[in-house]
DNA sequence: TCTTGCTATGCAACGAGTTGCATAGCAAGC
DNA sequence: GCTTGCTATGCAACTCGTTGCATAGCAAGA
């Protein structure tokens, strides 16, 4: 019971919405992939274990002109299992920020691998100013209005990314002034 | 040549200062934990790779009163791979923000499991209020001139650091808001 | 004196995540 | 007709990270 947590988001997005395997797959590359990400081997896997632990229940769907799915619920056993994951204390996460070990490296190339560097930020920072337009766009599509306690919280989650888009940016804008001034 | 990232890591703080494993372990608690963890045994293990591969050189260091150590620094070809490494494209980062797999999940509990996560967030709010006390600490400490490249960059992944903990600090006034009025 | 804690190093087992590959049917465009 | 791409599932091998444990000397305080 240590990490174990993607057992836990898979949880939440099949309350959230039933669905199989690879529509899950499709959520983690979507929305939930913004704090949680994973492959479809992973999905498959973890979700085969907690298909034989009972904490999920599949049910085969035909479907016409295209290949059979399975579609996963969450059973009471694994309903109660997420209530209880919820009052543990959260764990310390694991910090990898590439960018910041390159940005510290840079003390130790030359000119040219310093303009270099300043390619490749510019680059992830297009990059992220294009992620948090996308932010921007599914907050106004899917929070235009707000129904239930569920969307208010997902909303909560996503305005959490959209600052996280921005302070970055600014940051980013902060390192590339840095770097330029060398 | 894929993950390989705690070298890169490791690389940059012994060209930033060389020493011991037991010493990286100590800097990966404090300043490069900021944004790469790493505990003493994967430190050591890698250590060991890295001087098979000839990426860094370790110097037997007798101390009296206490255990000797090696100190390790880099070598030539350690510090080419660096300025190669630092020049390729920057790797999506995994993210896996336990915290805001929780808060959706709350819309699967009852008031005394949301008020349970209520406290949690209180908890690592005050942690995180914490660390950016120190990180500020630091900074005036250690940064109140700045008289080299080496340290401008240091300064500026620090400043990141502040900003990421001031952003979360806002963001979880808003999740307790949020929770609070569901 | 005994215990706690720090420096200093490391092994072994396990679990999680990544990469590459494989299958299979259907739809759409060239 | 052929290729590309999407839905849908999965195995196998590998690497990386975590956890638990072990050793050993010295310092400091109860």
């Amino acid at each position: 019971m240590r990490g174990m947590a993607l057992e836990h988001a898979i949880l939440v997005s099949l309350l959230e919405q039933p669905g199989s395997g690879y529509e899950l797959a499709r959520r983690f590359e979507r929305s939930i992939g913004r704090f949680w990400t994973a492959t479809h081997q992973q999905i498959y896997r973890v979700l085969k274990r907690m298909e034989a632990d009972g904490w999920v229940t599949a049910e085969e769907i035909g479907q016409d002109g295209r290949p059979d799915k399975r579609s996963f619920s969450v059973t009471e056993p694994g309903r109660s299992l997420l209530v209880e994951w919820l009052r543990a204390p959260v764990q310390p996460e694991a910090v990898r920020h590439e960018l910041a070990v390159k940005i510290r490296g840079a003390a130790f190339t030359d000119a040219a691998g310093r303009a270099a560097l300043i390619g490749e930020v510019e680059r992830y920072r297009a990059e992220h100013e294009a992620l948090l337009a996308r932010y921007l766009n599914g907050e106004k599509r899917d929070f235009a209005e707000i129904n239930d306690d569920g969307q208010r919280l997902q909303h909560v989650v996503l305005r959490g990314g959209i600052a996280y888009e921005r302070m970055l940016l600014d940051w980013l804008d902060d390192v590339l002034g840095t770097l330029r001034a060398l």
